[in-house]
RNA sequence: GCCACUGUAGCUCAGCAGGUAGAGCAGCUGAUUCGUAAUCAGCAGGUCGGGGGUUCAAAUCCCUCCAGUGGCUCCA
């Protein structure tokens, strides 16, 4: 039925055409949404807007926040809706009320069935901007928005008793809104300004049949069970200890495993690509940070501590300036461009309480840091060099798991939060890099005038340089104002965990501004001193946070290069021990991390047990494998296929090789 | 940092009209020698997140601190 388009004559209704119709939410002309309750303005073709499609289903949610800010109101009358919109998964609201308890949300969602149940037009009315004032003259959110966004008139939508200042469309009635499920509730401020009201949020979804409904509320069932905290305990994988460490993840062995292949594959692919590695101490004197910026932006999500003697330290939040002192330490010339720096750095930053969670929040993470020194004419190659192994690297670890790349730009509007250079102008000249919240008042270093305007130069021509990289290298993104680094723009990779939250993977920043603060040089082929300009760069980012990404997609059955199990045996009975550590060890020699299970157990039971650390084959020992010195292999879709011992050690070793995301022993 | 919710044995959870803790799994001991998602029996294990209060009596009610979870803010 999508596709179809019905010609509508001047003055007829949309709703007469599809009357017995509850799978039309509004109609499309062209890229204009209409009611399904307005009348043709002129004749027209329009294409019914479906339920089930995405801008349907965006019409239903948006008329369920509707539905509950309409309940809200009625239960208690002197809660303020301020606004809310559908989201990818449902919708919220913004109240201002007291926050509801589980019992009242409970009731809220039983009210709001009520009122669908009772099929309630939903109407649109026009109205003069001054009627709108007065009409929302209680709700101090609604007028606040009226007054900045009406010019002469706009719509607001009746349904009952509850009216809403809205743009629309909606379904034409509450019984749409059947299959609605409140889902949490959370605090926020008008406008996401922490200033401004403290607001009632309130969650839920919608479908437009009760199936779809069921079907969503199971799959995040699901999903919580890939969660990387339920994951990493069943499977031994890291150790929170919120009393002595909070934000502070222990690793055990088995998430050590994965944390160190992780490392070892990227750092093969650094020295496919010429970075060198290094080593920097987690600490330094305040001075450094000073020095970097550092301290004016960060100082109180850092990690400082003040000794005896009255020296100041910092954990080292990023591990930048460890790699400019190496830089600085020699001379280099053009010829020596680009030079590139790596370490897996373990950084240290004081989240606050609330903002710290699990592994992909945490307060100690290790970047797969890099800094490349390159000369202005060669950033463009070396970004794209850069983002070729971000594909290969996600490709080969994640799958087809979705990644989307942001271009992270500079408010325009804001110049005092990033360093910036500034020119005079009385007298024209330019002045050295500064954020001018940190420093003061900008005076200009010639003549000490104070009429200064920021100037835009370094910044438009590195984010032109990445937008190139990014569109040479064939990378779908989108740009953000506002996002940059305050030290420069940048290109971020983001992926959605288990509980379809988005996380910063890769990012990729260019700096012209600490090699000029740290003074950094290369001699260039005229003979003279040049500045070099730094790329940021992190590949997996956190190591950490990716980590977690590779586990949840996966729901912990990591390809087998990845596994920290990668055979477990289970021997059918004590005479059946001997063989199996003698296989275990013809494994181990070849790399291959193998667990025997020689307890005195049956063998359905050592299955069971060992099915929570996810092994990525299971290999049972009995009398046949012992006198024929075989191993039967059991893989996680439960195919089974007996080997000889070489036969197995060569099939597992070519699929760690290869790393390959699915199982291919046992076909 | 803000709002809400949560914190009982290694894990999952029960107990909460107030009467000083209970189950399953894991652990240990013993029996069972067993072919692909739990063989049986016994034992041991907790100052109920910390502190304070109300009470004859607190895991249960109140206050406070800490931590975790969800969301907001932030995320170099």
């Amino acid at each position: 039925m999508p596709g179809k388009t019905f010609a509508v004559n001047r003055g007829q209704k949309f709703a007469d055409l599809f009357k017995d119709r509850k799978d039309v939410a509004a109609v499309m002309e062209g890229k204009i949404l209409h009611d399904l309750g307005d009348a043709a303005e002129h004749n027209m073709e329009i294409t019914p807007v479906l339920t089930t499609s995405e801008e349907g289903l965006k019409i239903l949610r948006h008329s369920a926040a509707h539905l509950l800010a309409n309940a809200v109101t009625e239960l208690y009358p002197s809660a303020i809706p301020s606004s809310g919109p559908p989201t990818e998964e449902g919708f919220y609201y913004d109240i201002e009320m007291q926050p509801p308890s589980e019992n009242e949300v409970e009731n809220i969602e039983k009210k709001m069935k009520e009122i669908a149940e009772k099929s309630i037009p939903i109407v649109k009315e026009k109205h003069s901007k001054a009627e709108l004032e007065k009409m929302f003259l209680r709700n101090r959110f609604k007028l606040e928005n009226i007054r900045e966004s009406v010019e002469k008139e706009s719509t607001v939508y009746r349904q009952g008793p509850y009216v809403d200042f809205c743009r629309g469309p909606h379904v034409p009635d509450t019984s749409y809104l059947k299959n609605i499920k409140l889902l949490n509730v959370a605090s926020t401020n008008y406008k996401g300004d922490i200033n401004r009201e403290r607001l009632v949020r309130i969650y839920g979804t919608a479908f437009p049949d009760s199936k779809s409904l069921k079907q969503y509320l199971a799959m995040r069932e699901e999903a919580a069970k890939r969660d990387h905290r339920k994951l990493g305990s069943e499977m031994e994988l890291f150790v929170f200890n919120s009393e002595r460490a909070p934000g502070l993840p222990l690793y055990a062995p088995n998430g050590a495993i994965i944390r160190n292949e992780l490392i070892s594959f990227m750092r093969k692919l650094n020295d496919e690509d010429d970075w060198t590695e290094v080593s920097t101490p987690h600490l330094f004197r305040d001075v450094m940070w000073k020095q970097s910026g550092h301290y004016a932006k960060y100082k109180d999500d850092m990690f400082l501590f003040t000794l005896a003697d009255g020296d100041s330290y910092a954990l080292k939040p990023m591990n930048c300036p460890g790699h400019i002192m190496i830089y600085e330490s020699q001379p280099h010339s053009y010829r020596d461009l680009p030079v590139r720096i790596s370490e897996f750095g373990t950084v240290y930053r004081y989240e606050k309480s609330g903002e710290v969670g699990g592994l992909t929040r945490p307060r100690i993470f290790t970047v797969d840091d890099g800094h490349a020194f390159v000369a202005a004419s060669s950033i463009d190659r070396e970004i794209k060099k850069i983002l070729a192994v971000m594909e290969k690297t996600y490709k080969t670890i994640l799958g087809d798991v979705q990644a989307t790349y942001d271009l992270s730009l500079i408010d325009r509007n804001k110049p005092e939060s990033y360093l910036m250079e500034y020119r005079c102008r009385k007298c024209g000249t330019l002045n050295e890099a500064k954020r001018a919240t940190a420093t003061g008042p900008l005076t200009c270093r010639e003549c000490g005038s104070e009429d200064m305007e920021p100037d835009f130069t370094l910044w438009d021509s590195a984010s032109n340089q990445l937008r190139i990289a990014l569109d040479e290298n064939n990378i779908r993104y989108k740009e953000y104002e506002g996002e940059a680094a305050f030290y420069g723009p940048k290109i971020d990779v983001h992926v959605k965990d288990a509980l379809g939250r988005s996380w910063q993977l890769a990012t990729i920043q260019i700096d012209f501004f600490m090699p000029s603060s740290f003074g950094l040089s290369f001699m260039n082929a005229e003979g003279k001193k040049e500045t070099p300009i730094m790329i940021h760069r992190a590949v997996y980012g956190s190591i950490e946070r990716f980590l977690v990404m590779a586990l949840e997609s996966y729901g912990g059955k990591l390809p087998l290069w990845l596994s920290p199990i990668q055979a477990q045996i289970i021997t059918v009975s004590e005479k059946h021990n001997e063989y199996g550590h003698e296989l275990r060890k013809i494994l181990k020699k070849h790399g291959i991390r193998a667990t025997l299970d020689s307890s005195f157990e049956t063998v359905s039971k050592k299955i069971k047990l060992s099915l929570r650390y996810r092994p990525a084959y299971i290999l049972v020992i009995g009398d046949n494998e012992v006198q024929n010195r075989l191993a039967t292999a059991r893989d996680r879709s439960n195919r089974q296929k007996t080997f000889s011992e070489k036969e197995l050690v060569e099939k597992m070793l070519e699929e760690i090789r290869e790393r390959r995301i699915d199982q291919g022993l046992c076909l």
